[in-house]
DNA sequence: TTGTATGCGTTATCAG
DNA sequence: CTGATAACGCATACAA
């Protein structure tokens, strides 16, 4: 393996000057300077980081710990906006993924601390409060889509599903509906409690009474062996002599089931129902006809902000709020019209 | 930061003794192991990798280098194979993605190289033929869900997209259907020439004629930037007075619509049309009513064969052929039943 | 502007 | 079985 030292010989000059023009230090000749490119391009020399680790004790390595995260199609924006700032700053990422192992979690800790790791970035896959098992490791951490149980001083980083719950809701009732029906999330997720919050919150604002909503569970269950009740509730909603001129969805992927239902009865969207999901997950919400009106999860951004948090915090910069959260963004497709009744009523 | 000579200090024993208590090494007292193991614990060392490398040129690290991979819902069980293998192997896994940007491809191989990762595994998100951008740097390297452009000795590991729709093709033609549509993969994706060539090989071997299928396409255009046909394709097949008893789906994602087209016709699914996709992309596939017969990629199962794969490599065995194929699974679920019209004549 | 000596945490050598 | 000491590739202090 090609050395600094034989970079140094080559190009006839000591190994610090060498060094110097690596890093790009000052009082290098230019003459001096290019003698050394030279040899490095010659012998095609490339810095040793473990080398230089040693010395300097910043890796300028990132850790990402994730749940299920790398194994589930959802956030994975999230992952792709911390590689992304990642490879702007110069970082280095390593990735390890509990799958929901506690004991793995304790080793990935450890694993993180041998490699010298400036800072953490915890990633959940679902917006929810977690618990860290970081044994008796202590590396600087951001936390990403998820809060800690304990209040520790660890900081967070969140979507506003409250704000994007309540914006979809505000558009359908500004779009005339009056009787709405909510498929619920599961509830083990941090979400379902928020959004379904804000849509009950938002409604009465609007002086909806009870009789308006219908509500029903779409899921429940330990993620990955949840039962699904989706398509049932909602063909139950559509069938009912009062039936919903709208449905707000959970999530994107429950509402393919609504889509299902709904068609399934004959109805058309949007003319007879229309349909609002959360998340933007593209697969769906653009595969579905007509495209989904949803809201979109700021995955990415979360990601990004993240990561470029952890490093203000590594810089000793202490201030800012210890939890973070970034809003959700309407997404208006073409899922959503005012309803017939309505709109025949007022003509 | 404490090191292995503190804990050598601790425990009473010079540095070497305590580096063969971690590696493991034989010819150690039990007494002094348990020693060391003591003073290890109460100081709570962890080794440092990096020191470790610049000794003994195996970092134990490897680099996964993807293009989309990460971005994108699909394939990130590729991943998590390999994370799985790695962790039951202790590794560690270094992550880049490429974005599809070939100078950030030369950059990762650097960054790679200058942590001495032992070797490369090469993700790509479809299963396509690629042409690594590697600059001068030579690492192992196996290829996971794509095959080299020039016949480099690189190794491959990729799915069997003939075997797959081989298979589904049979299902149907054994569930009695004489008329089936095909609509069609974007065409720059390998899988979507080799879906096609087992479909029509398929269909041809059981007799079928030109007039027998009626084939799409479904999308085409760069990744990411496709434009989508495949609700107007199925709408069309569906409302031809001889409309096929059964679609074949490119894969499950365009099923989507698929299944959205021929519900909006007023036609039941399986009753009416038979329905496969391609895939079993869970999110999709589990989520339509009735649930999706397709077939499943291997994508787990490449990524952890993959990484045993580079294993092997590594340690010097070169035998076993240069490409690999893995087969993909039918995942038979309740969208495929026998065509009314067939079970009519029959009966 | 450039070079020399030393140390970082580990493993390897070889003598005890 | 155990320990003293060198060596890895680089950065840092200090000297020239």
């Amino acid at each position: 393996m090609v050395s600094i030292v034989s970079v140094a010989k080559a190009a006839g000059v000591s190994n610090k000057t060498v060094s110097r023009v690596i890093n790009g230090e000052p009082y290098v000749t230019e003459e001096t300077r290019e003698k050394v490119e030279k040899a490095i391009r010659d012998l095609g020399y490339i810095p040793n980081m473990a080398a230089r680790l040693i010395r300097s004790s910043r890796s300028n390595t990132f850790g990402i710990i994730t749940d299920y995260v790398s194994t589930t199609p959802y956030s994975v924006d999230i992952v792709r906006g911390i590689q992304d700032w990642a490879n702007a700053n110069g970082k280095t990422i390593l990735m390890a993924n509990t799958g929901g192992s506690s004991e793995r979690e304790v080793e990935i800790w450890k694993m993180f601390q041998s490699h010298r790791i400036d800072g953490v970035l915890y990633v959940t896959m679902y917006h929810r409060v977690v618990d860290p098992d970081v044994g008796d490791v202590r590396i600087p951490t951001v936390m990403i889509n998820c809060r800690p149980q304990t209040s520790e001083l660890l900081q967070s980083i969140e979507p506003d599903d409250y704000q994007g719950a309540r914006d979809l809701t505000r558009y359908l009732v500004e779009h005339g509906h009056r009787r709405i029906g909510y498929v619920r999330l599961n509830p083990i997720l941090l979400g379902a409690e928020l959004r379904l919050e804000a849509f009950l919150k938002t409604t009465r604002e609007f002086g909806f009474s009870e009789e308006d909503l219908t509500i029903r569970l779409g899921m429940e269950g330990s993620v990955g062996a949840e039962s699904n009740y989706v398509f049932a509730a909602a063909t139950e909603m559509l069938t009912h002599k009062d039936r919903p001129t709208a449905i707000m969805s959970g999530n994107d992927e429950m509402a393919i089931q609504i889509y299902i239902a709904a068609l399934s009865l004959g109805l058309r969207i949007p003319e007879d129902v229309s349909i609002v999901g959360f998340d933007d997950f593209r697969t769906v919400s653009k595969s579905l006809k007509p495209e989904l009106t949803t809201a979109a999860l700021p995955y990415y951004d979360l990601g990004l902000r993240g990561a470029e948090r952890l490093d203000t915090l590594l810089q000793g910069d202490e201030s800012g709020p210890s939890q973070w959260v970034l809003p959700c963004k309407l997404i208006e497709r073409d899922s959503v019209s005012r309803p017939r009744a309505f709109v025949t009523s007022f003509r």
